[in-house]
This record gives structure tokens, C-alpha cells and sequence, in this order.
DNA sequence: AGACATATAGGATATATTCCTATTTAGGAA
DNA sequence: TTCCTAAATAGGAATATATCCTATATGTCT
């Protein structure tokens, strides 16, 4: 990512905190700023050791706080069910999930026109993939009804 | 599930215990029964409290190492990249994730073929679909090599 | 510059998962 | 059936992950 892409997405990120009436700190700045230019996905602690190195006393509930927030606004977004333990699932046929974002549950979706998705062949430059499945996001019925 | 598809699964579980050189413990088939009459998902603290009702005295670690063991010989999955930490995106465009099974590295999939998947109507009976992202599970070339 | 609401640091706490080890058990051998 | 041995278990300790609490500090508005 270059100084203009960058700078760029401050501007967002600076338009978004006036317009939801959010302080804009140092903390928040570097955090917003580690993610963005991050290609790998990186979980909590990884971000506070690399945002520790230009702020020391930061903490990582400032960190966590931080990344919610950006997630809360869509700023980032998550990898996976948010804040979830392991879930296991003894339907090991190809067959795709609907999770809640807000309250975590899983829903098994078998829908034939979804079909058994085909991985393309170039994607074998990453890696030999055993399963595809579809991560549908949302709110279940539930949560849709309590907003 | 009928008694008849439960002895099948049973079945199944037996022969690859005796294949695979695993001991029939009455831990093992609570675990497995209540892991394959399950809908929802559970967790293994769910998992752990229904099996609880039968054996009094099992503990919560021989249901993760249960669980595990299962996973590892391909009786059940888990939902999301297992064992993992939450993890963080910048990038809120709709793309792919490929999650290595072995190591928990997750790839960005930017792939026009696989294009900005949709969600079937019908989905909606369950919630509101906010996002669909396509979950490629495998292993990465790293891991592929160390084996 | 001053006031106030919001954000932070740092430690305490909660929750999820794995590790450690003495004891028990499944399954094969005698 | 009984014995033997490697593997599995129970239970508690330890670790890892994430959140809560509260006194202090800091943006933002005036």
C-alpha cells in the first residue's frame, strides 16, 4: 500500500469518526492504520505488538476496544464467526452455514442450486483445497426482531 | 435421526476405531452419539453437559480430545478455521478466504470466476443475509510440503 | 483556555482450551 | 477367563484469549 492509498484511507477513517461523533486518538489511528495495511489477517495480539512498537503503553484492551469499534462502524470486518469458541458439526457432506453475526448461532443451508461450488484451478498456487463452503452472514430471524 | 441411521453412524465409528487402532471407550461413542444427533451446532461445553447426564464422571478434557480425534479422523468438522483466535480483515469488499486446516493462515481469494456469490431466497426464512463469502479449506503450500 | 464526555492504561477477572500425571480400562495374548 | 500393556481417562493445574473495572488522561466543543 502506497502513501496516497494510505492517506486515503485516513480521510475515510477521519469522515467516519466526526460523522459518529468518535474521538479520533493515537491509539485508534495506529491500530486503523496496522490493519489496513496488513495482508494477513492478523488476530489481536499481533496488532498490539506491532502498534506497542510506536505507542509502548498501549494496552490490549485498547486494542480489542479499537478493532470492535472498527468492525462495529464496517471499517474491517472479521475472518469467521465473531468472538465464537469451536462449534463442531458431524455433517461432513458438502453443505454451507448461515451464522448470525450478532448471536453467534450456526444454520446448516442445503440448497441445491448453491450446488457443491468448484474451486478454480489457479488457486492451487496457494494451496491444495479439500472443501469450499459458502459463510452466509447475517442476522438470524431473532435478532433481525429485536433491533 | 432414527435408530437405524444412529446404529449406521455407530457402525461406521466402530470400524474406524478397529481401522485406525483407537480403543471403544463409552466415552468415546457418548460423544460421537451426541456430536451426530445434534442439529445445532454445539460447542464442547454442550457437549460436554449433555454427555454429563449419562457419564457423571467424564471430564471436559476427554471431550476436546475426543472431538479432536474425531475431527482428525474425518467423523466430524468443525465450524470456521478451527482452534483459532479472531481474527481481523481490512479489506470489507466482498473476496474469499482460503484457511489452512493445519496451520490457520488464511489467504485472500480475489478470483472474478468465483464472483460475488448470492444468496437464494428462500435463505431468507432464516435471516437476513448481509454478506456470502466462499470459505476454501485445504491446506496451504507450506504445510502441503511438510508432510 | 476550560469543561465535559469519552477513551485509555493496567490490573483483575472471566472464559476457553490444553497440559500434566496418577489411575483406569480396552483389547490382545496366554 | 485372566493377565499384560499401551492407550485413555479424571481431575486439577496451567495457559491462552478476551473482557471488565476504575482512576486518570485526552479529544472536542465552546
Amino acid at each position: 500500500m502506497n502513501a496516497d492509498e494510505l492517506e486515503q484511507h485516513l480521510a475515510h477513517f477521519r469522515e467516519v469518526c466526526t460523522n459518529e461523533g468518535l474521538k479520533l486518538t493515537y491509539q485508534r489511528i495506529e491500530v486503523f492504520e496496522e490493519v489496513v495495511g496488513s495482508r494477513d489477517h492478523p488476530d489481536a495480539e499481533t496488532i498490539f505488538n506491532r502498534v506497542r512498537d510506536r505507542l509502548p503503553t498501549v494496552s490490549l484492551d485498547t486494542i480489542y476496544r479499537t478493532l470492535w469499534m472498527l468492525n462495529a462502524v464496517g471499517l474491517i470486518t472479521t475472518v469467521g464467526p465473531p468472538r465464537e469458541k469451536v462449534r463442531f458439526d458431524a455433517d461432513v457432506t458438502p453443505h454451507h452455514h448461515f451464522v448470525c453475526s450478532r448471536c453467534g448461532a450456526v444454520y446448516d443451508i442445503n440448497c441445491p442450486e448453491l450446488g457443491p461450488v468448484e474451486a478454480p484451478n489457479h488457486i492451487e498456487g496457494v494451496g491444495q483445497v479439500q472443501s469450499v463452503r459458502l459463510e452466509l452472514r447475517g442476522l438470524c430471524r431473532q435478532c433481525a426482531g429485536h433491533i
